[in-house]
DNA sequence: CACTATTGAGACATACTTGTCTTATTTTTG
DNA sequence: CAAAAATAAGACAAGTATGTCTCAATAGTG
């Protein structure tokens, strides 16, 4: 395990990164994909990660913190609801393929710490709905839950589409449509 | 290849609708796991699709035409932009599945047909922002795109968090939001 | 009831992925 | 430059999925 040297940790990034972006479009890739991607022969592959699964449980983490450091920066507790709502938004589409990845994995496995922020969301729309300026008609359930959506559409139409739609775009009218959205009073967005 | 009995072509929708429900979560899925899904041994899977391609392709088909239908069910040109865009969400959803199954596939092959079915909604779009129904600062190309992400919340959801959103609720929902996101004026649905 | 269609169980060879290991080569570092 | 670290290439066995086939059992039909 090589765990002194900068260059080593270099690939191990690279490796790490190309596999999140791979298992994020094929869960079930094989390894030799992800060691192509990450130009990089099979056999390095498996001296940074012994598994399949050593590498989703680094990109699990990874995605983990990209979640924790999201839901930090967005300061859910500042403003209204829907601006703390805006900001979360934001902070999200700033870490698109460790969310995407993590999102399409079927077993997210429950970290107790996770469902502590769930609640720290969920009580910042509730307040959103209190302070009036989250729509009281949408579920908070349902608010929190259809972001990933947009997610979705966001990291993969201007990949699918990059004719159509770039990623700077399609970031703006996704945030837009998620404010409209959620907004008790879109006009204001 | 059996095609005349009833009950022949009844296992052969047990199985390409198992087909479609494994492969929409699972894409790489063991064809023994949709056989059992079907209540159905290996061997009879086999009977009815060759391949692992023959059922793909058989449920493509399905896909397009579910597709085909709700565009023509909903009534594109009728009305405004908005209302149209609204039967339009709303048919799709009733074809949940197979257009999910179909939209995580890799390879959407292009077909000829689609092509123009899709100038069609854009036109409906366009209308939409010409007659003041439809928000002029969203693109056509977010809009038309953005709906599957929807979809895809619709579907997903309410199975892996039914207690806290059900089908019907997730439908409803969704449809509001999206009316909200692309509505020029909000307010009014 | 007799006949036919449909199905289940399992054997089998093939192909692919995986993880481990060895050896030679390249790159980095002191 | 010389030693050490990192890598590439490839062999190898084990596991799994796949597609094909055969044969016996079951279900449906006239």
């Amino acid at each position: 395990m090589p765990e002194h040297t900068a260059a080593a940790e270099r690939t191990r990034r690279a490796v790490l990164e190309a596999g999140i972006e791979v298992l994020a479009s094929n869960p079930s890739a094989p390894l030799s994909e992800i060691a192509a991607k990450a130009g990089v022969s099979r056999s390095t592959f498996h001296r940074y990660f012994s598994d399949r699964s050593a590498l989703k449980k680094a990109a699990g983490e990874l995605a983990v913190e990209a979640w924790h450091t999201a839901v930090e920066r967005a300061g859910l507790t500042k403003g209204t609801g829907l601006e703390a709502y805006r900001r979360l938004c934001t902070e999200l589409m700033d870490s698109l393929p460790a969310l995407i990845w993590w999102m399409t994995q079927d077993a997210p496995e429950d970290h107790p710490e996770g469902e502590e922020i769930d609640r720290n969301i969920a009580a910042m729309l509730q307040r959103g709905q209190e302070d009036g300026s989250i729509d009281p008609q949408l579920s908070i359930e349902w608010i929190s839950n259809s972001v990933w959506a947009m997610l979705y559409a966001v990291y993969y139409i201007p990949i699918e589409t990059p004719e159509k739609l770039g990623r700077f775009e399609a970031r703006q009218q996704a945030l837009r449509a998620l404010m409209k959205a959620a907004a008790a009073d879109p006009s204001s967005v």
